[in-house]
DNA sequence: GGCACATACTAAAACGTTTTAGCTCGATAT
DNA sequence: ATATCGAGCTAAAACGTTTTAGTATGTGCC
């Protein structure tokens, strides 16, 4: 037999265009042609295009992609820029990322930048080295236009050629204030984001916005600001301990996210107090955890899934000739559950100023 | 100027090699043998490398990786195969192995298997089109051994070829029954893991052993089984609560994660006891929701950065011509937090009965 | 003047594809 | 008998590197 895969050296060569062009005695270039039914493939007679994909079959010929990438400059391939694989917000994201882009045949790197500027410099050349077509930001801060077809997730900056994907920051505060509202809650303490969020910013506007629109006060001494940078239960726990050693009276938080309405939390009850009962507590991401505290966290939900698979299906609709469009806004949804209740009369000096409303 | 980058078509061609050469009146093997360092650069004199180095920093050359891999078969990449992209676990792996890889130079795909058959056989054969020099699985069964140098974390069949790398599973059964003896817990339950766990048969291998040694009691009617698929906080209640309704008499729940613990403590809390006054709890894996807990979760911590780190160690070492173990060990560590306690007097039937080992 | 030897490179093949222009052959038309 | 045509393919270049065997040039020596 003139043609086997030959095992001969021990390290079994992968069959190639030019051993299916051998055994059947054709060019590889009709080979190629057939395999890829590319327009050339309609002047082949359907005899040979079967023997083709027989023989493919049977010697289980798979095509090299360095090579193909090489020639044809299409790699099937993207970037995802991440400032780290986190729990929580990060995975649900690479969850649906990942769905998306294999499905519709794509492969994707993941690279982590730790928020180091020489890495986020280094990393998309880089990958372009490696001949991806596009990148996806996770949560990261883009100060000038990549040479590639871009979309960030949570990105705020405006630049050129890149697409951001958002959350409905205002109506994201506005199901959470409502919901205080409705249950009777006037003084209302509000967390506000770490500075190096990329959220933070645009959130605080909006909570602002939508209180104001809705008469509801944003006192200077119920509010802070989180510098914690730690990935912890504990963010937060200091501030809230705080407002409560010093006895400023409220009866319900707003917090960034849904670590520091934990660490608000476990503060509370350090100090006393229950949830929901004398404080009630609403949480921003619903990360997996929020559901399983003790009590389950009320909070609004971030499409994190809807997120991922929008942001990837704009990036392969433009590298495929569509358009880019400079914003896709997504919508939140808010979960109740045990953190929040109706607002207790208050019990101290504030507690009668503001009868009126009640 | 005959020599700048063409921006002229709008496109702005990389520079490669032929650029370089032209550019310097050399020919591009020298280019790349300078800037490879390869053996042949010491017959070339320091002020030709020097005009070399200096134009590919001034053109900012970057080498195409298609283009080399094609020619040494070295991509500088591994694959990651793992059934899906998780919190919790599986993203604390994936970010020791980000660290790791990148840190080493390696780029890597991720891939995600959804456990099912047809995409596992497809997947690895799908990564090495793409020339990935490697594997790592993550708590995914392999059958048959596969074509690449592989790690498998958290596997416990013996292939050919593939290194697993698992926790001391023994050790920590041991940790987590000493802990509760030490306490003086008798009646203990015990929790087993989903059959579709990769763990789950060889964990509980390890306690029935453990407890034959420290002739801790396994009892029929103390023991259950996971049941539910879903990666949620319920998994586990409805067993707890079974027992508990039945008026099973125990002091401790040795749970098969922490999730399961997590279960575990929502029924026992709903059926009004509480934690760890009444009924201990010990959880696995340590998980990042297992500190928020309330009360935050005593468990085995499964060195997720270590493994990661191992493993990736392993593959690259081996890819670099070092040997592969069949096994490596890692070991576990016991964090004790707030849901274990003192063993309380049982105040039904079983009490009594055991008095004189108290 | 011829030979050996070192120095400083280079030519060309190879990697595995895709792509385009064109070749060959037989059949039909003139 | 020759021109035309379509059907069925193929040659060869191209993608951007790496690698090996080799060439050209100069220098020193007898």
């Amino acid at each position: 037999m003139a043609h086997q895969t030959k095992k001969e050296n021990g390290q079994e060569r992968p069959v190639g265009l030019k051993f299916l062009a051998e055994y059947l005695a054709l060019s590889p270039a009709t080979i190629s042609v057939v395999l890829n039914d590319s327009p050339t493939a309609r002047e082949i007679p359907q005899r040979t295009k079967d023997r083709v994909l027989d023989a493919a079959r049977k010697f289980r010929y798979r095509p090299n992609v360095m090579a193909r990438t090489l020639r044809q400059k299409r790699s099937s391939t993207i970037g995802l820029l991440v400032h780290e694989i986190s729990e929580g917000y990060g995975a649900l994201l690479l969850n649906a990322l990942d769905d998306y882009l294999l499905q519709e045949g794509y492969f994707y790197f993941v690279v982590s930048h730790r928020r180091r500027p020489d890495l986020l410099e280094e990393y998309p050349r880089m990958l372009m080295e490696r001949s991806v077509e596009g990148l996806i930001l996770i949560d990261t801060v883009l100060h000038k236009s990549l040479p590639l077809p871009t979309v960030n997730i949570s990105g705020h900056t405006r630049v050129p050629g890149v697409t951001n994907v958002i959350l409905n920051h205002h109506l994201a505060a506005k199901l959470a204030l409502q919901h205080l509202v409705d249950l009777g809650h006037k003084r209302i303490v509000f967390v506000k984001g770490q500075a190096f969020s990329s959220d933070s910013e645009v959130r605080w506007k909006a909570v602002q916005d939508v209180a104001r629109k809705m008469a509801v006060a944003i006192l200077p001494e119920l509010t802070v600001q989180l510098e914690d940078s730690t990935y912890s239960p504990v963010v937060g726990y200091p501030k809230i301990q705080e407002l409560l050693s010093r006895s400023v009276p409220f009866t319900a938080i707003l917090a960034y996210n849904d670590l520091s309405a934990i660490g608000a939390i476990r503060a509370i009850r350090d100090h006393g107090l229950r949830v929901p009962e004398d404080i009630s507590v609403v949480g921003f991401d619903d990360i997996a955890s929020a559901a399983f505290q003790n009590p389950s966290l009320t909070t609004v939900r971030q499409p994190l899934r809807t997120m991922g698979m929008t942001a990837a299906r704009i990036l392969l609709d433009r590298l495929n000739g569509g358009k880019d469009p400079r914003e896709v806004v997504v919508q939140p949804e808010f979960v109740v559950r045990e953190s929040t209740g109706p607002a207790k009369a208050l019990a101290r000096v504030q507690t009668s100023r503001r009868r009126k409303n009640g």
